[in-house]
DNA sequence: AACGCGTGGCG
DNA sequence: TCGCCAAGCGT
């Protein structure tokens, strides 16, 4: 275990002293489907005691490694997210760690995982975990949940994962398992079927001691065998109990309204050289992408007059929900007064800068040959 | 409530 | 190449 933090600490005794599970002993007969879902907990336990990966942020139960994993994980792959929690808790192993550093080492740190509110919402939390909380990671879902960044479902996963409480999940994977155990094929982001599947989380939750296994294995089913395309399953420790399975309709649940089309839209950058240096400057605050540094260009700043029929040096396409976009990126000679920063090649590795940036750079010659190519 | 936000992998 | 997808959140 490399790792500075509290790590395998055992799950202290004190978190079973909630009132849970809450026997639900009513005269009212329990839906058909809150029965099932209790009937599934001893298999999804079983199975994920057998098939947990091994992943880093398991080897721990300190709530502020797993916070951290539980944001980079938001929308990003397991594969992608290990070796950036793996730097970031050899550079900032704790929350005050966090709350100090400079915000430009934290984008640093999150350079390329994408999502960058990620970031400045984790140290805007750690410095509010400072203020209310003396520094200590809050233990109560209703105080996680009060932290920027965090929302139900985050929420949810450290309460439980970090503290063990009965706290349900709902995130993509969980969704997915339950539109197909359950056969529902109306839209899960709709309000009602919201609803029920939290419901359905929670009992979930409710039935077992060890909520911090349950909800893993909920995810770590969704993510290893219950895949969006062509599901495993053979593999699955619930299968006789899917509907989506009986029916063969797994290729239809859970439903997914279209998405809307992406707009093309095109950047000009300004490579602008003086001897071996090129100028950078940062993305001002307002813009997206706030504090990392770009080449000049004509989004952020006033476009630059190029000469007629100009060919761009190279050019880099990335997208993000809405546009396609498309940088172009211009040799310049004679700029109009930009301010910026003039930055060595080898300057540009220790600054923030986004991929699409990055690989931008990585396309253009070096500054030194400028005078040739922009002659 | 619907939209915007990054990136890399996959069929 | 293209569209879809991955441990969501804030507005």
């Amino acid at each position: 275990m490399p790792l500075s933090t509290p790590a395998n600490r055992p799950c202290n005794g004190k978190y079973f002293d909630n009132p849970f599970p809450v026997p639900q002993r009513s005269a009212v007969p329990q839906p058909p489907a809150q029965r099932k879902a209790r009937r599934l907990v001893p298999r999804l336990l079983s199975w994920y005691g057998k098939h947990a990966r091994d992943l880093p942020w398991r080897r721990t139960r300190d709530p502020y490694a797993i916070w951290i994993s539980e944001i980079m994980l938001q929308q990003t792959q397991v594969a992608t997210v290990i070796p950036y929690w793996e730097r970031w808790m050899r550079a900032l192993p704790t929350v005050n760690h966090l709350a100090r550093a400079k915000p430009e080492r934290v984008l640093k740190l999150w350079e390329g995982l994408g999502y960058y509110s990620r970031a400045r919402n984790l140290q805007a939390a750690a410095n509010q975990i400072l203020k209310n909380h003396q520094g200590q990671f809050p233990n109560t879902p209703e105080a996680i949940r009060a932290l920027p960044g965090i929302g139900r479902y985050t929420a949810g996963a450290i309460s439980s994962i970090a503290f063990n409480l009965p706290e349900p999940i709902v995130d993509g994977n969980v969704i997915r398992i339950l539109t197909r155990l359950f056969g529902r094929r109306e839209d899960p982001k709709a309000k009602v079927l919201q609803n029920e599947l939290w419901s359905l989380a929670e009992t979930l939750v409710r039935s077992t001691e060890d909520c911090a296994a349950l909800n893993q294995a909920l995810m770590e089913l969704g993510a290893t065998v219950c895949h969006p395309r062509s599901p495993n399953c053979k593999d699955c420790p619930v299968k006789r109990s899917c509907t989506a399975r009986k029916d063969n309709a797994t290729h239809l649940i859970p439903t997914a309204p279209p998405r809307a089309r992406t707009e093309a839209r095109s950047i000009e950058v300004y490579w602008i050289t003086r001897g071996n240096r090129i100028l950078l400057q940062k993305r001002p605050k307002g813009f997206h992408n706030a504090g990392f540094w770009e080449l000049p260009n004509n989004e952020t700043g006033p476009g630059i007059p190029l000469p007629p029929q100009s060919e761009p040096l190279t050019t880099v396409r990335h997208t993000i929900t809405k546009y396609r976009i498309q940088l172009m990126a211009y040799a310049v000679t004679k700029p109009r007064a930009l301010k910026g920063r003039w930055c060595r090649r080898d300057e540009l590795e220790s600054l923030p800068i986004t991929a699409a940036h990055r690989k931008l750079l990585r396309q253009l010659p070096a500054p030194n040959e400028a005078a040739q190519t922009t002659a």
